[in-house]
DNA sequence: TTAAAAACATGATATTTGTCATATTATCAA
DNA sequence: TTGATAATATGACAAATATCATGTTTTTAA
């Protein structure tokens, strides 16, 4: 079993702000869990009971709309957690999780999570912090989706995948999208995606490869109109 | 000098959980400020030295995108919070704070606020769960933004200005907004505003005076397409 | 491997929304 | 009170985006 204290993520998560005692509290309690490509962790308005701290892969949070689309509101990488909202305001969860990649999570049981919040008051302001983070993006996303157009948020789409997921030796984004995912990311028709790519490649901004998309001009997509 | 602890407003906000006695502290500390209308309490970028408490009034938050407009992000009555955020994190706000009607402000100072989170986990735990609500509330909104259409967005607006802000006497909104101020929420422009907000008198889903605002028909509003 | 399903692609067209020009009306400060 | 400024209003038109129809390609599962 996994030792949270070695774990490679650690560096990266707000868990590291445990003190040794609680890491290895949390350590005997986590259960690793492996979810393969396309399942979901969770559905929106479950009741969770725990949270999980992302080891590997990457997954998306998206909620469906009145009108039946869904619309992915975050995509989660490793080092990060999902389901933390729903354990501390101890409601059911507002989004769905689903594994775009193969991953890895440890589930940490809400008690021994609250029980850490409780006890240890630099965790838990290192966890406000973490939060007021999420809310300055969310607000920054809301912007964006209200005064730009749907060109520029794909453009921003792309770069933010390449800057936060990271590209493979050849370049390509790691994060693999079908067009469907990005239309919901953006909130746009499917058929509006495909579009744009195609003019995207056109100006040589992008190649892709099937699925596979490679940013080749970032200036140019940063400055779209 | 008002005191907290007897406060009319003191059952709306978090503080409640703190302890008489940090109530008290934060009472002797704080700073009343009386903010007139379309006056600014802060600005985007700005370095906050706390968070005020709003114990009356109402004030957007609201953001400039890169095209030059600002977009309202959200919209805070009397109980709730301003600045929290940046004054967690420490870094400078990410919104600007304008006043829509006349206020009264607390002014409560970095410090004494982080001291109280710092020693009573209780209040940094509500704390948290406010944020987690902050956090839904958010993610509720992208998925509007991006999926509904204007008309849509515009219904939603004034319903939720109606729950949030509560009407007068004749039924008026008590938020009352330019219809630029409409547009800057919606994240559309304002001769949009204008054509949709007729098209709603003449279906007789509201009624209107001036800038004043009345619903007259919140189920219609809920459901149009 | 192969049939079925999902994803991708493209054209035609409709709808929504933005922009610009130009009045009219309301608001506010000197 | 009265100018100046901002807000409201409306029409004409342009641009962005959605929808629908249809066909091709890729992926998935039996």
């Amino acid at each position: 079993m996994g030792n949270c204290e070695n774990c490679l993520i650690k560096p990266l998560t707000t868990l590291r702000f445990l003190s040794n005692e609680e890491l290895k509290t949390i350590s005997e309690k986590k259960v690793l869990k492996k979810v393969s490509k396309g399942r979901t962790l969770f559905g929106e308005g479950e009741n969770l009971s725990g949270l999980y701290c992302v080891r590997e892969g990457i997954c998306k949070l998206s909620k469906l709309s009145e009108n039946g689309k869904d619309q992915i509101v975050k995509i989660v990488a490793k080092g990060n957690f999902i389901g933390q909202r729903s354990t501390i305001s101890d409601e059911p969860t507002n989004l769905s999780a689903k594994a775009l990649t193969p991953m890895e999570v440890c589930f940490i049981p809400k008690k021994d999570f609250m029980d850490s919040l409780q006890k240890n008051s630099n965790f838990s302001i290192e966890f406000l912090k973490l939060m007021a983070s999420d809310l300055r993006e969310s607000d920054n996303l809301i912007v964006n989706m209200a005064q730009k157009s749907v060109k520029q948020r794909l453009a921003e789409t792309l770069l933010f995948l390449q800057d936060k997921l990271g590209v493979d030796n050849d370049g390509w984004l790691n994060a693999v999208l079908t067009r469907q995912d990005y239309s919901n990311i953006v909130g746009t028709a499917t058929e509006s995606v495909i579009r744009i790519l195609k003019q995207f490649k056109k100006a040589q901004l992008i190649t892709t490869l099937g699925k596979k998309i490679k940013i080749e001009d970032v200036y140019a997509l940063k400055h779209i109109h």
